[in-house]
RNA sequence: GCCCCCAUCGUCUAGUGGCCCAGGACGGGGCCCUCUCAAGGCCCAAACAGCGGUUCGAGUCCGCUUGGGGGCACCA
């Protein structure tokens, strides 16, 4: 790759949970750092004190180390480039914001925020554009001096061109031309001192010499503002790309609270933390959201490592994307079933323990083979795998008798299963399955009702892994035992 | 109300003017395998929103219409 190195931020605010939208952009912004050998930062942008949530912070990098997209410069871990929280960054912003109000390019601005509001609801009653009268714009400067030496409330607004059109290009649109005469003089500096967005994000990107801005395609209509202050700065412009929003799975309107609470029913949820507490692997959520806005013709199977090598900015799309569950629980099943049994018992162990089975690892490794193609989430190995650490087994009565037969049938049946598996020394596949299918079969009966009864004698449910590896696994007195238990049991009802 | 963006199977997408009577993946249907459930294999149905241009030739370029999405805060 001819690339130069990319330097490239992902910025959330503390404002909340990580959800699908950010651990995209964040993948796309690690891809391509990783991609040019550039680096990956991660900035805080924390300015928003009204709406700050203490611990979202860490939920953000929870979230990013679980999906493994380790960053090069960070909050926590520093960097040449630091601070990483926007807070503390604060004398930068308003040096610049001073030096634009002293060059002319932008003003004080003391309208009260109900003043504003009442302009807002006349505009909005007349039908009007919704934008800033310009009232402060007009002051005289030492007048705005006077006022602010007086210790008068005031913001920095931004003074954008009256006339004219501002041009910007996006990395996956191309150029797109504003009228000038449809922009607002918007806010760089709060009262309290502290930028918005729009000084913050800006000043950060230049003093950082971030190359690609990749972001919400939320910022798309503020981004000749952003290049307008770029512009009367004299900053280098970065390379733009807003990436389309996250539809819900109708594909009507963008993700929702409501839509959240339905997924969290399904199983499913667009919050990343609650994703990995679902039995979701890093593996798999990446694979499924790297498609969403990139794509590739064939093999879309991927890891973090392959993506990298396959990223490029050329395949990305700007059509909003309809999230789809079951293409989720796809790909987490398949990059399952892509881990080592090593690996997939330790990830699975946790989950087991959390449902309250106490877990011999060796007895896990071996229970792997018979589960890992069943697995779409790893806590599906509870209902897989548990009963293999169970000292006893508790089927529900009703569940034992085979389709179509009686209780008192059904008991015969694994009576004289029971004397054929007595007669072994080793209960497993090789040694099980023969005799009994013989025996089932001459009997008139299908290996289905058979089995059937064994299974839920022996694992305690209708649907497990295969019955007699799983006897194996467990281990003939295990089995027996059970066996005749599941007999007394036929024999109450 | 104003501004901006987007538009290929139900969904995510490949396609960068002829290689496309449009390819892959999920989901759906069928068959095979099979002790349940899966996994796997094979096959099938399924799309270029509409209308005008440009061109020898358009899914691919342009315009309009329609549909969808986003934005118009001292929030990010």
């Amino acid at each position: 790759m001819t690339e130069k190195p990319a330097r490239v931020r992902f910025a959330p605010s503390p404002t909340g949970r990580m959800h699908l939208g950010s651990a995209r952009t964040a993948l796309y912004d690690y891809l391509l750092a990783r991609r040019t050998g550039g680096k990956f930062i991660l900035r805080i942008e924390d300015t928003d004190r009204k709406r700050f949530v203490p611990g979202a912070e860490q939920e953000l990098i929870d979230g990013l180390r679980w999906l493994g997209l380790e960053y090069d410069e960070g909050p926590d871990i520093g960097g040449p480039f630091g601070p990483y929280r926007q807070t503390e960054r604060r004398e930068s912003y308003q040096k610049w914001a001073a030096e634009l109000v002293e060059r002319g390019l932008a003003y004080p601005c003391f309208c009260a925020a109900d003043k504003l509001e009442k302009n807002r609801q006349e505009q909005l009653k007349q039908k009007l554009s919704l934008r800033y009268d310009g009232t402060c714009r007009r002051l005289d400067p030492d007048e705005a001096r006077r006022r602010i030496a007086a210790g008068e409330k005031h913001v920095i607004r931004f003074k954008m061109p009256y006339d004219g059109q501002t041009t910007a290009s996006d990395i996956m649109r191309g150029p797109i031309t504003w009228d000038n005469a449809g922009l607002d003089d918007t806010v760089l500096l709060k009262s309290d001192g502290l930028p918005t967005y729009h000084l913050a994000a800006m000043a950060d990107d230049y003093e950082m010499g971030i190359t690609h801005v990749i972001r919400g395609s939320e910022w798309l209509p503020s981004l000749p503002v952003h290049v307008n202050l770029i512009r009367a700065l004299g900053w280098p412009e970065p390379v733009w790309m807003h990436l389309s929003v996250f539809l819900k799975p109708s594909g009507k309107g963008k993700m929702s609270k409501r839509e959240g609470a339905e997924a969290l029913k399904d199983g499913h949820s667009i919050f990343v933390t609650d994703l990995q507490k679902l039995g979701y692997t890093p593996e798999g959520v990446l694979n499924w959201i790297v498609l969403m806005g990139w794509g590739v013709a064939e093999d879309d199977v991927m890891t973090l490592h392959e993506m990298t090598q396959r990223f490029t900015i050329d395949h990305l799309t700007a059509s909003p994307a309809a999230i789809n569950f079951a293409k989720l629980d796809h790909f987490n099943g398949t990059h399952i079933r892509l881990l080592t049994a090593e690996d997939l018992a330790g990830r699975v162990k946790p989950f087991l323990t959390e449902a309250g089975f106490r877990v011999d690892d060796a007895l896990l490794l071996k229970t792997i083979p018979l589960i890992r193609e069943r697995l779409a989430t790893l806590d599906d190995a509870v209902p897989f795998a548990g009963f293999f650490f169970l000292e006893n087994v508790n089927p529900l009565p009703a569940e034992l008798p085979a389709a179509g037969l009686s209780p008192a049938q059904s008991a015969e049946i694994i009576r004289q299963a029971l004397k054929i598996l007595s007669a072994l020394t080793e209960i497993n596949h090789a040694a099980a399955e023969p005799p009994l299918r013989q025996w089932a079969e001459a009997r008139g009966l299908t290996v289905n009702q058979t089995f059937g009864i064994l299974r839920v004698a022996v694992t305690g449910q209708k649907v497990s892994p295969p019955l007699f590896e799983s006897m194996a696994i467990i281990g003939r007195e295990t089995v027996l035992k059970r066996i005749e238990r599941a007999i007394e049991l036929l024999e109450k009802m």
